[in-house]
DNA sequence: AATGAATGAGATTTCATTCAT
DNA sequence: GATGAATGAAATCTCATTCAT
C-alpha cells in the first residue's frame, strides 16, 4: 500500500513534469492529477526534487539491472550496444514521458554540490559506456579511441535522438524513430558514415 | 554605447545563467554582477527570457555566418563537418559558459508556443547537418542512411562533449577534450569504431 | 470555515480599497489588516483586481434580489423608487466604504474588454432604472423623456450623493444626509425644482 | 514657446489618460505621443500628477469664468442652469476625451491632504450651483429644498451622462446624446417627471 | 496516513523621477 | 531647454513546504 503511493506520485510526476517541464510542474498539479493532496507527496518524498531523483533512480535501476544481467552473457561489443539500445529505446516507447524527462531535465548547477541520483545517471551511464568500450578496445573489438569522449558522445546521441522522437506531434513518427533508431545507431556507432 | 550596455547584460547573463541555471539565475543578480540596476535590464529586454534567446541568437548568428561562408568553398562532407566542429568547439573554449548554456537550457514545453529561437537553435542546426548528410548521401560521399537520425545524434553528440568538457574542474581537462573533440568526432562519425 | 475567510478579505479589502483608492491599496496591506498573509488572499481570489469586482459583485446581488422582489409587488414608479433608493442609503450607511467604492472605483478602459461584474453594475443598475422609466411612461405615471439620459443621470446623482455623503469627516452629518437623501431626490426627480 | 510645450503635453496627456486611465498613462507614453522626451515633463510640471491637476485647473477656468460672465447678465435660474449645461456639453462634444476625465479621475484619498485643484472641481462646481440654488430659493424662483444635496446630484448626474455619452461606440450616438442632454435635464430638473 | 489551508520568502516586472550630457 | 538612459523602490503574484486537524 505505501509503495503504491509512491508509486502513484512517480507516475504522475512523470506525466506532468515531462509536459510542463520540472520548474512549471507544481507540487499542487502533480497531487490533483494524482488525486492526492499536496500533503502526501510530503510524507513519501523529503521535497519536489526528490521526485525527480527517483524518477532517475528507478530508470537508473532499470538500467543497471539490465546491464548486470547482460554482462554474464558473453556477448560481442556491438550485440551489447545493440541490445542496450533496443532496451532503451523500447522502454522509451512504452513511456516516452520518461523519455523526456530522462533527456532534458538536467540538474541545475546549485544541486551539483550534492551527489544526487540525477547526476548518478547522467554520469554513471556514460560511465558504464566507457567501461564497454575499453573492453572492447582491450579485446580487439574496436580501435583504439578516446573512450571518455566517445561514450559521452553515445550517451548524447542517445538522449538527442529520444528528445527528437518523443518530440514528434505523431504517434507513429515517434514508434517509428524509436523503432529504427537502436540498429542506425549501432550500425553508424560501429560503421561510421563512409562507403 | 546603447549597443554596449546590451552586450554587457549578454556577457554577464551568460556568466550568471551558466553558473546557476536558467530559473537560478534571478534579474537582480544579473543586474549586480553586470553593475548595473534591475530596471536597466528591462531598458534592453522585454524580460527575462528575453536575454536567454538574445544568448541563444547571437550564437546561432555566428553558426549561421561561418556555415554560409563554408557552403561557398568547395569542401568534401568530412572538411565541413570538420570545420565547423572545429570552429564550434573553439567558440566553447573561449567562452564555456555559453557552452554550458547551449547545451542544457533547453525550452520548456510551455513556452513551445511561440516560435523562438532556441528553438531555431534546437532544430536549425541538426536541420542543417541532415541537409550536408543529403548531399553526401547524393554525391556518394557517405552511404545511405536515415540522415534525420543520424543529424539529431551528432547534434547531441556535440553537445554532450561540450557539457562534459565545460563541466570539468580543471581547466587544462577542458581545453584538452575540447582540442581533441572535433577530430575525435569527425573519425567516429566517419570510419565509426570497428577496426 | 472557507467561506469566512473569503469574507473576512471583501470585508478588509473593502475598508482598505475605501480608505486608499484601488491602487494605493496593496495586497500585502489588505493582508496585513486582514490578520492573514498575502499567500492567503490568492487562495480565494485569482488576483487583486478579483476582490473589487467580488465587491461590486455582492451589492449587485443584493440590489438584484431587492429589485426582484419589488418587482413582485404591485408599486407605482414613485414607490419603487423611492424604496430602492431607501434600501440603497440605508445600506451606504450601514458600511459607508462600500458606498465610497461603488461610487469611486470605475474600471479603467483598458480592463473593459473582459465583462466584468463591475461593468454589470455600473451599466446593469441604470438599465434598471431604464426598464421601470419605460413602464411608467407606457403607463402614463410619467411624461415622455429620454429615459435612457434621465436614467443614467439619476444613477449618477445618487453616486454623487453617496459620495458626498461618505465624504463627510462628521459621523452624524452623513447619516443626516444618507436619511434625508432618499426622500429629497424622489422627490426632486418627479417634481423637480420648480413651485 | 514655453506655454506651446505645457500646452501640447496636456493636450497629448488629456488623449493617453481618457484611452488609458490615469495610472495607466505612462509619462513615457505621454512623452511618445507628444513627439518630446519624459524629461521635457519635467520641465513644465512637478509630477505626473500635476498634469493631471492642470488638466482640471484649466478646465475650471474657463467654467468660472463662464459663470462669471453669466452673473453680469439678470437671468432665471433656468436660462443660467441651462447655459452652463449647454457650454459644458458643447465643449465634452468638441474634446470629448476631456469628459471623459473629469468624470472619472477621481482623486484618491491619499491626496486628499492637499488641496488640489482636482477637489477644487469636484467640490467648487457643485458649490457653485449650491450657490445658484440658493438664489433661486430666495427669489422665488424654486421651491425650498436641501439645495446642498440637489446641487451635488445636478452635478454627479452630468458627469455619469458626459461619461454615459462618451462612452458610445459610434460617435453620431455621442453627439446626438450630448446634443439633447442640456434640454433634458433641465426639463427633469425644473419640471420632474410628473406629468 | 491523509488532508489542504495557510504561509511568506522570493521572483519578475513596472514606471515615476533624476541628472549628466 | 531638451534629452533619454539609468535608477530602484515597490507592487503583484507564485508555490514549495508545513502542520493542525
Amino acid at each position: 500500500m505505501k509503495e503504491d503511493k509512491k508509486e502513484l506520485i512517480r507516475e504522475t510526476a512523470i506525466e506532468v513534469i515531462a509536459n510542463l517541464g520540472f520548474h512549471n510542474a507544481t507540487t499542487d498539479r502533480i497531487a490533483a492529477e494524482a488525486g492526492i493532496s499536496v500533503g502526501t507527496i510530503y510524507n513519501y518524498f523529503r521535497n519536489k526534487e526528490a521526485i525527480l531523483e527517483y524518477i532517475f533512480e528507478v530508470e537508473l535501476d532499470k538500467r543497471r539491472t539490465y546491464l548486470k544481467k547482460m554482462q554474464q552473457e558473453s556477448l560481442s561489443l556491438r550485440d551489447k550496444l545493440e541490445r542496450l539500445l533496443i532496451m532503451h529505446f523500447a522502454a522509451i516507447n512504452e513511456n516516452p514521458a520518461v523519455g523526456t524527462i530522462l533527456a532534458r531535465e538536467h540538474p541545475t548547477p546549485l544541486h551539483n554540490n550534492l551527489p544526487t541520483t540525477i547526476n548518478d545517471f547522467l554520469e554513471g551511464i556514460p560511465a558504464q559506456i566507457k567501461k564497454l568500450l575499453d573492453e572492447g578496445v582491450q579485446n580487439g573489438e574496436i580501435r583504439p579511441c578516446n573512450t571518455q569522449i566517445i561514450a559521452v558522445a553515445i550517451f548524447g546521441a542517445v538522449s538527442s535522438v529520444v528528445l527528437h522522437a518523443v518530440g514528434q506531434g505523431c504517434e507513429q513518427e515517434r514508434v517509428r524513430i524509436l523503432q529504427q533508431a537502436a540498429s542506425e545507431l549501432v550500425e553508424f556507432t560501429f560503421e561510421g558514415l563512409i562507403i
